[in-house]
DNA sequence: CTGAAAGCGCTTACAG
DNA sequence: CTGAAAGCGCTTACAG
């Protein structure tokens, strides 16, 4: 029995019936058993290294090489598998080079969508708001990823859904994790940074994982100190973020601190508080108009998309910006240049926090090494027009090199 | 010789002599060798399912029928596999996974990314312009994935950079493509196709791929008829986005069509050419100032983020929008309901054209069946102020569920 | 320079 | 119900 049955000895017999360049026939079969005749085996599935060996007469070791790069294939020997490699339409599978490269050169990214919440009187929120600033991080994540043929692997999670399992299959995805804000409590954090390299987006600092955020108590110091002292506003309240953002309690904070320093008054109450988008910012005002409190001089939003609601809010109510009360955002994202009034905010190097905490995390990645130190990047005031400041002359949408 | 050498039979025997629950020690070696006195080889990177079945003491094929909510395993079974899990810390590898399963559940995605342009005058353009659209439609894709248990890789491309390479990088770690806007020429659609399974959004159909777009035509004819009939205007122009894009076409055309149909004249020129940003669209207007040329009385835009640069650029010259010209967007970005005046432009339904893009991949992967017919969805116009309407006075920023 | 072989970490018929 | 074995498609020492 042993010699009549052609059982597969190694694993490229199986290969040997394909017929080079005919399309895949039915596409139903999984494993291609051993043909009767040992002659006309149909092909299956897109055509694996085995097949590019075969149609190029060379071992599946000279395809890898010539594919990768490494020793120097001979010019025939390349020549050949070049052409296989086209003529066959051949393209490696990921799945299994990351395996034996323990490598998958993928970066899983969480993010934290919006919820759809309920209002008072039983009105859904907008779910499509937008997540511009979140974007624009992964973007600079992953131009920063491309650069070492990194991709970025994307999960988003919500309120009650059982996220554990969603961010499970992503680390098996992935070489490594970037968390945004608000996707996982530092507990929760702390554990999956030992399993795996963890970076955290404006989190709370973790031993084990890194975190990399920008200068949240010196852009909102510099801010208030500007409304205060330069504009003279005696009365100041803030238009919070979410409640378990550190970055939105880091920008209260620091407001409220340099506000009573210089001796303005902070007005504050439950009536406060946004949640980061447009919407949020517009109700505070709704909310407060409608229960007939006063308005300070400025109001200092917890991010640009929550500014952008309260000049929309109050400009419907015929409140005049920064006429009747001023209006700051935090981010500086890219539409903040293009409002009426143009929007005063603080800068962060939103791109930069991505690429950066790509970068720390590929390093993570590389060297298993100890501690690394949690990153802090500098923000800045950009004064614009909604603080009370003139218009500027400069040109309007562009920049130098 | 055969004998005293405990060379490895089987995969399992390298694990032999790992230590549970010991922190990675040194996270150097990478093969395992059979330790000379068989007992204390330190364990290496992150646990197996080799480390659960030893210490859950049970096979492998327990662990893998326990996790995967295969057939029915004992009670008993199923606990101590699961307690290993969590004393381990283990996360199944998906490159792993996907090699037997021959599905990495993965959608990639290609965006284009915007190029840094330089001017006339040597000054960059912005290149951290934001990319509203396509980031709401990834967002889209990511929704409808996750319920199918799939990722999104993403990965973007611009001029001049050998995108090819990184493309097929990308299919090679993905079960299917979406190629956003621009991404790829038709050529190329079209050769990739075979290659494996590709939705485009906004694209050129291409036999053997499925496109994915919302109704062009029908959106900007409802505007134009809006713009000129309803509003009376006589004189309107196009701001274009990309020449190379199908979108761009088919709305300047149905712009034509209808403005010319109801005989009112259509303004155009060489300087009418924008590039679907920001700074493109104010840029129109400066250089149109700067030329002097005189301005139509109704701008229609190719996408909402060049409506908001030309409105900035208009005010900026003291002309009133849209009491000295109308302007118009095309897409209903999130922030267009927020800006001063209000936008009017034409609603695509953005996520859900991410959502159905994604799932005709999903159907695609799954049966390789024969064609699929292209997609189209309603679009519809939504009057603002910008076109000359009165302000509305429904709720600012909610909506019925 | 090149090929035969081993092995990456899983899932799943196949027997028992 | 459970385990031993095969196999997914690659890369890379190891010999020749």
């Amino acid at each position: 029995v042993d010699e009549i049955v052609p059982g597969p000895v190694r694993g490229d017999t199986r290969h040997h019936g394909g017929v080079p360049g005919a399309p895949n026939a039915t596409g139903t079969v999984r494993r291609v058993l051993p043909a009767e005749g040992d002659t006309e085996a149909a092909e299956h599935g897109p055509p694996t290294i085995y097949d590019v060996a075969r149609v190029a007469g060379v071992s599946i070791a000279s395809v890898s090489r010539v594919l990768n790069g490494r020793r120097n294939p001979l010019p025939d020997t390349r020549e050949r598998v070049e052409r296989a490699v086209a003529e066959l339409g051949f393209i490696p599978d990921g799945a299994a080079r990351a395996l034996i490269l323990r490598l998958k050169e993928v970066v899983g990214v969480v993010i934290r969508r919006p919820e759809v919440t309920v209002s008072a009187d039983g009105i859904f929120e907008d779910e499509e708001t937008s997540l511009q600033f979140p974007d624009l991080i992964n973007r600079g994540i992953e131009v920063a990823a491309q650069k070492r043929d990194f991709n970025l692997l994307v999960s988003s999670v919500g309120l009650g859904h059982d996220d554990t399992r969603r961010i499970l299959a992503l680390v098996g995805k992935s070489d490594g994790l970037i968390l945004h804000d608000r996707v996982l409590d530092p507990d929760q954090v702390g554990r999956l940074g030992h399993q795996v390299p963890v970076v955290t987006l404006a989190g709370m600092p973790t031993p084990g994982t890194v975190n990399v955020s920008s200068d949240n108590r010196a852009g909102m110091a510099e801010l208030a100190s500007h409304l205060v002292r330069d504009h003279g506003y005696r009365t100041l309240a803030y238009i919070g973020g979410h409640p378990d953002s550190p970055d939105n309690l880091a920008r209260r904070d620091a407001l409220i601190e340099q506000v009573t320093a210089d001796g303005a008054e902070f007005v504050s109450g439950p009536l406060w508080q946004g949640n980061y988008f447009a919407a949020g910012g517009a109700r505070v005002i709704e909310n407060l108009l409608a229960s007939g409190n006063f308005l300070p001089q400025a109001i200092a939003c917890a991010n640009d998309q929550t500014a952008l609601g309260v000049v929309y809010a109050l400009v419907r109510h015929g409140i005049d910006v920064p006429g009747g009360v001023a209006v700051t955002g935090f981010d500086d994202i890219p539409v903040a240049r293009h409002l009426h009034p143009q929007l005063t905010t603080v800068r962060q190097p939103i791109t930069d926090l991505g690429a950066i905490a790509f970068e720390t995390l590929y390093s993570m990645i590389n060297d298993a090494g100890g501690a690394r130190a949690d990153i802090t990047l500098p923000t800045r005031l950009v004064r614009r027009e909604s603080c009370g400041c003139p218009p500027t002359s400069t040109p309007l949408t562009v920049r130098q090199p």
